[in-house]
DNA sequence: CAGTATCCCGCAGGATACTG
DNA sequence: CAGTATCCTGCGGGATACTG
């Protein structure tokens, strides 16, 4: 009845695959778009700027194989596709917002540490 | 005065690279292997497992010209070279962190998720 | 509107070999 | 020990065109 101890520091270890999902650049974009309410398609690309089409779809599609965004097509004419997250998704929401806060406070910071450590590795001409 | 707002929704806004950085599955697991004290190369490969010593370079690398990594050789021989995180990493810490314990905590689901949607969307034969 | 289908290029990233 | 250098392959990811 124990559950196999999932361990992402071990090469094989299915987590692994979990984790790759997560640590994903659009995953933290699309699923903190997703944070005030339901979008639709066009929104999502309209608010995650410079996402290609092929690229959100991708990322859609997997983050609802993985059960963390659920996508709802409304019987209309022309045809109306919603997508929000579930209960995981929700759950994914914060630890992903919290690295998206970190990103803000330290970019500057991030920034500025580049330019000092290209200056001291420059080639030497 | 007032610094420029970073907006990673924004499609050239800077604060994506740094965002890059930090949603990165190696990122991950390396910052979070520095957790518990300062390490070795060869300690850090083997506990990241499967990382490729370029991968690992490169992630290290990466992390010390970002400033979220101090890297220290002792002057001995043969040579040690030691990795501990600096203020900036160690703030990156909580919310890596957090997402590994998403991780643990939603593997089963997500994997379980997976099959569900597998076996739904598989081809009819 | 919300996709799917193709084509294609660049580079992420692994394997292997060499060095201070 | 802690890398660097090189080669090579797969696929990430953009552009474009077509469909229900």
């Amino acid at each position: 009845m124990t559950p196999i101890p999932f361990d992402p520091y071990l090469k094989d270890c299915p987590s692994r695959s979990v984790l790759d999902r997560v640590a994903d650049r659009w995953t933290v974009l699309v699923v903190g778009a997703l944070a005030d309410g339901p979008q639709r398609f066009t929104a999502l690309a309209q608010r995650v700027g410079g996402v290609s089409q092929k690229m959100l779809t991708q990322t859609l599609r997997g983050l609802e194989r993985d059960g963390l965004v659920r996508r709802t097509v409304h019987a209309e004419v022309p045809p109306r596709v919603e997508y929000d997250l579930t209960d995981a998704g929700r759950d994914a929401l914060e630890p992903l917002r919290a690295l998206e806060r970190w990103t803000l406070d330290h970019s500057a910071a991030v920034l500025a540490a580049r330019e000092t450590y290209d200056a001291a590795h420059a080639p030497a001409l």
